[in-house]
Formats: structure tokens, sequence, C-alpha cells
DNA sequence: GGTAACGGTGTGAAGATTAGAATGA
DNA sequence: CTCATTCTAATCTTCACACCGTTAC
């Protein structure tokens, strides 16, 4: 409480901290200091004993329940029906505060208008709704959960009751602060905590906690959701994130690419080696099929119905978002072209020679921190060098528009006579 | 011919701060 | 009854953006 004797009114921390060096110069620049706080300095507001208070008298702060009341109090005289202030007895809780002194206007709204405040049986029967809820179908039924605890959760002052409302704290600190609120908070923290290159590209160890741990549903916290988060948890730090801060549109282009969605590691997360291993059989056994340059993009096609699977696993979240693609196009466009993913030849010669293994290289290089290593320097150079000011593009038109006549702020037609002089 | 850019001011939203009221020990 | 803490409405500050006419691009 010490600082607001010292300073005042708010902002006023640095505020003061500004003032106080300005003071020590000299009074002049303080007198022509144009600031619109009323919280001037210490030495006006201290020393001064005609120091006059810009600041506007507080006024006086309603009690509560007080602005409903003379809402209720209106709504009773234009709707009396509708209304009716004589069938519930007075809840009006007689608190010592109240009895003691200037509280004999406030009392006749207390009488009336707290009478209103359970004619809306409505809201009786949605807080019994709310009784139904047990807290253990989190566990069991997570969807249902999250639609019936939304609600309650969101706006619990619209059950006007206070007694009500008390029953309402119990379900809102059992429920929603025990489940929900941890589970958002924890999760929108860890958010904020990340930092500059993180933030934007996430990392690759977050990248396996969070998207490719999440299909195995048995200890996953977002497994209650009935799966339907699982994927795009990753998505959404990875790319969404990526896409608001980034402006550098090259860079983040490559670990958002759909790895997250068309790797095997997100279903069944193998170890790499195994994973590796069972490409090099898969591999075997396409070797076999087909031994065309265009054997890659054939694959990769062949890949897709196993794909189209993994996602069968999942619930389909947003089938209706899914690409139809030219398939035979895409296949002829670049059967010319040899393998999207690199160096035709030499990434032949790797072995697992089919989208897994190379998806699956892709990762490890994506882990060993190569490329992230670069990103990150790259992110903090561009950091440290951006520009806050802003920028002039075109010196002319800030010439043109410093000469042009304003009123308030907003340019003005030019006169006649002084815009032909111009002319 | 169309459009973006230019700068000072007004305005509203959002956040920060204060202080009075409520509450519990 | 007192005191400390919490809650919350009121107030203040900061920031972003629209607005305007002209004109270079």
């Amino acid at each position: 409480m010490s600082s607001s004797c010292l300073s005042g009114a708010g902002g006023r921390t640095y505020g003061f901290e500004f003032e106080f060096v300005k003071s020590t110069s000299s009074s002049i620049t303080r007198t022509s200091h144009t600031s619109s706080s009323p919280s001037s300095t210490i030495s006006e507001s201290s020393n001064s004993q005609l120091a006059i208070s810009t600041r506007k008298p507080r006024t006086a702060r309603k009690r509560p329940n007080q602005t409903y009341n003379e809402a209720a109090a209106l709504l009773s005289t234009a709707y009396p029906n509708l209304f009716s202030s004589n069938t519930l007895k007075s809840f009006a809780k007689p608190s010592p505060q109240y009895s003691n002194g200037n509280i004999s206007n406030t009392a006749s709204f207390l009488d009336d208008s707290s009478d209103l405040l359970l004619p809306f049986r409505v809201f009786d029967t949605s807080s019994f709704l709310l009784h139904q809820y047990k807290p253990s179908c989190f566990a069991v039924e997570p969807k249902v959960v999250s639609v019936q605890h939304e609600k309650p959760c969101q706006s619990p002052g619209e059950i006007s009751s206070r007694v009500n409302s008390l029953e309402l704290e119990d379900h809102n600190n059992n429920h929603c602060g025990a489940g929900e609120d941890d589970f958002d908070a924890e999760s929108m923290l860890d958010e904020e905590i990340e930092e500059g290159i993180d933030s934007i590209m996430g990392s690759g160890v977050e990248l396996e906690s969070s998207s490719i741990d999440g299909a195995s549903s048995d200890n996953n916290p977002w497994s209650c959701f009935g799966g339907k988060l699982d994927f795009r948890l990753g998505l959404r730090r990875a790319g969404v994130r990526a896409l608001r801060s980034a402006d550098d549109g090259n860079w983040w282009n490559f670990p958002a690419v759909d790895i997250l969605q068309i790797s095997p590691k997100a279903v069944n997360k193998p170890a790499p080696q195994q994973s590796v291993a069972a490409a090099a059989e898969k591999a075997k056994k396409k070797k076999k099929k087909v031994e065309k340059p265009s054997v890659e993009v054939k694959n990769k096609n062949d890949e897709l119905p196993k794909l189209n699977n993994i996602h069968a696993a999942v619930p389909k979240l947003n089938s209706g978002l899914m690409l139809k693609l030219n398939y035979d196009g895409v296949r002829n466009s670049w059967s010319d072209r040899g393998s999207p993913f690199g160096d035709d030849g030499s990434a032949s010669d790797l072995p697992g020679n089919d989208v897994t293994a190379r998806l699956s290289q892709i990762d490890l290089l994506w882990e060993n921190g190569g490329m992230r290593e670069a990103s990150v320097l790259r992110y903090k150079e561009k950091r440290r060098t951006r520009l806050f000011s802003k920028k002039i593009r075109y010196q002319v038109r800030k010439v043109n528009a410093d000469r042009r006549p304003r009123m308030q702020g907003r340019f003005v037609r030019r006169p006649i006579s002084s815009s032909n002089a111009h002319r």
C-alpha cells in the first residue's frame, strides 16, 4: 500500500520514477510535461497544500446485487406480470454493514428486488441438471463431459440466486476446477512458456510427446477426449502457431510438413530401428512388384490406403475437409522427375527405399538438430535485426502529407486557391 | 484509371491499478 | 469487534486502428 500512497493512480510505478528523475533536473520541464495522468509528482502531491487533484471523485461503489436489484425493480415496474415481486419471500441477506447507516435507500431495493431472485424456475432445473453430473464420467465419457461441462462453467453467474450460486461454486470447484481448469491452464501455460523458436516451430521432443504419444490412448491425457484431439494438438503447436507468428515463409515449412499426419510413428510409435527395419521389409516386397523410375510415386500411392487406415483408426474429425487428389495426374506429372524427396539416385540407394524410411530419416535429421540449429540461428538473427520503427516507403508522400492541411488530424480538402497555387 | 501510402487525431478495447466492500479468523 | 485477506467495480493508461484528401506509383 505504500506504493499507492506515493505514486497515486495507476501505471504509476514507472511513471513515478520517470517524474522523479525529471523533478531533480528542473521544475520547468516538469510543468511543461503534458501528461494526462492526474497522478502528478510526489513533490507536488506531498509538499503543496494547494495541490489540486484533477482526479474525478470516485463514484459510490454499488453494493453487490444492487445493479441487479435496480434492474429487477425496473423490470417489475415495467412488466409486473412477468416479474412479480409478491410471490416470493425476501432472500436479502441482512449484512451488518448494510444495517449500519446509509443503506436506507438501498434497503428498499433489497426488499423489493430480492423477491425477484427466484422466480426463474428454469435456472433451478438447470442447476438440477448440474447435480446429475458426476465427476467420474469425466474419465469414462469425456465427450459427454465436455458438452455438459462447458455450459455451467462458463456462466455460473447466470444463476443469480445466492443459494444456487453457492451450490454452483461447489460444483465448479469440484469439477471444473479440478478437471478442466487444470487441463486448460497447464496446457496453455506450457504454450506460453515456450519462447522464441520453440513457439514457432515446436521442438522435436514436443512433437513426439504431444502428438505422437497422443495416439496411444492408455496413458495419454488427451485420450479422454475420445481421440479427437490427438493429432490436432501437435499440429496446432507446430503448424498453426507457426503460421501465426512466422513471417519468413520458408523455414517453418519443412518441419511442419505433414509428417505428423503421414508419419507411421503417429500411430504405433515403433522404435526407430524397428520402423527402419519394417520399412526395409516393405521396400523389399514392393521392389518385387515394380522396378520402374516412378516406383516411389507409386509406392507413395500404395502408402495412401495405409495412411487412410491410420486415419480411420482415429475418429474422423474433418472428413469433409479431406483433399481429393487426382492421383493419376500427380503420378503422370511426376513420372519423369524422379523422387520428390531429393537427390535422384543417391537416395534410391539408401536402405528402406520408400516413404516410410525417408520420413523416418527426415525425422531423425530433425531430431539431430542440424537443421533445427540453423533455423534457430536464423530466427534469432531476424529477431535481433527487427525494426519496430515505421518505415517510410515513399519520402515524397511523406512530404506531401506533411504539407497537407488537416482538421483534427484528418486530411481536409485543400482550398481551391491554394490547390491551384500548388499546381 | 485504380490504389496504396502518407500523418495527426479521435475512439474504443484491453489491460493495469486503485480502493471500497465483503468475508473469515 | 478488529484485522487481514479477498473480491470486485471504478478509474486510468496504453495501444491499435479508422478516418480524411492528395498524389505518386
